[in-house]
DNA sequence: GCAAAAGTGTTTGAGGTACACCCATGC
DNA sequence: GCATGGGTGTACCTCAAACACTTTTGC
């Protein structure tokens, strides 16, 4: 059952790049192939998009195989097309990224996945095709993205403590935050409040825990 | 000379969005079809990607075709592949957006379109496809680039004046700016320096010309 | 001389940054 | 009692915003 064209025709595939935090660290999944080519090796979660699918709904179906999760922060981050970035045949791919609360993550491996990994951002294996340029690009994004503060809630559970908030900001930016300030920063903008509960983890004084004011900022849980 | 695929691949197109400033006015290049569907009406110019053609490189040849410009600020605007947005079959588009100094421009109508014509972005016709959503995702994208001021030199010829420079703030903004503070943060950012020249165009004070300090800044002239 | 755009400084308020100590708890 | 992270306030600086008059020219 051949498909025909007058000229030639790329495929075209969705590539998502999923962060998330687990244990104060920064991590992005990623799948190892199965497939050839470059099977065995470490890529970023993704595949063709289906003829009659958007290009959004293609990244929520992919982001779901690989992840159960159906509902997350995902937007575009653009489209990436070098002739020869795969050896088979033309693919122009269209990249998304996610932000996901760890506890939401059920990770599965797709069919053509051996396995499917959270990496940290500082200890990343090689990656197949033009996947480093493209995690590159989804993290600089991120970065920037994350002084609206809204973003960071995205990666947190639905209550959390202004420790946690700022752990997120500083993994992301990959430095270190003045704790007075962020806190001022962030209580000014109004954008959480306190649920009344503490949360005590540890020899020293309860955590205030938080959520965000408006459920609107974190539709997605 | 068909060529068959084992699964369906859509097309994949681009399309420009070429941004001007003619007459203290911020513009669109926009072309009229000559060819179904949605003929006879305006539309992005754009183009199919060839087969061993980069992205970036389908861009620049569609932006040459239709202008006669072969080195302009041009960065993509993102990818948009709704199923049905061709009727003709499934088409996804990665467009670009791009900023050239009016007096750069050369029009010519390609050979799918009847005429090129700039038009106010104060007064569009309707548009084909979905290039009125394309479009207006191109104005705000240049919205938020436009605070870093490298981006407004992409819109003017080599030498320009303060006042210039401000108009071209103001029309893609559509605020006014005052003039003072204006000049006064312009000149703080060290990006340009007076020519030594002025100009004179009318019953009052000339004008001193300035130019991009750093020829990098604007690499495409 | 008059119309038209060029050019020029100061004040104010908001927000960002630097910085150090006490608090409540588990063991 | 001590180690651990939670919680709090002030001083300074930078930058954005508001605001009005003089200068130089063409006609």
């Amino acid at each position: 059952m051949p498909y025909t064209y007058d000229y030639p025709h790329p495929a075209v595939t969705v590539d998502i790049v999923i962060f998330t935090i687990v244990d104060d660290d920064f991590k992005v999944l990623l799948i190892q192939r199965d497939i050839k080519p470059f099977e065995g090796m470490w890529a970023l979660p993704g595949g063709f998009v289906g003829i009659d699918e958007s290009l959004r709904r293609a990244a929520w179906r992919e982001l779901k195989e690989e992840t159960g999760v159906h509902a997350a922060f995902l937007e575009q981050l653009g489209a990436f097309g070098h002739p020869d970035r795969d050896p088979r045949e033309r693919v122009i791919t269209v990249t998304y990224y996610a932000l996901i609360p760890a506890e939401r993550l059920k990770l599965k491996a797709a069919t053509d996945a051996r396995e499917a990994r959270l990496f940290s951002m500082k200890d990343l294996p090689a990656l197949a095709f033009d996947h480093a340029k493209i995690l590159g690009r989804a993290h600089l994004k991120v970065k920037d993205k994350i002084d609206e503060p809204i973003v960071a809630l995205q990666l947190l559970p639905a209550s959390f403590t202004l420790s946690d908030l700022q752990r997120v900001h500083e993994r992301i930016l990959g430095t270190s935050i003045d704790k007075r300030n962020f806190r001022k920063k962030i209580l000014a903008l109004d954008l959480i409040s306190p649920t009344g509960e503490e949360r005590r983890d540890g020899p020293h004084r309860p955590a205030k825990l938080y959520r965000a004011r408006d459920p609107a900022d974190v539709p997605y849980r």
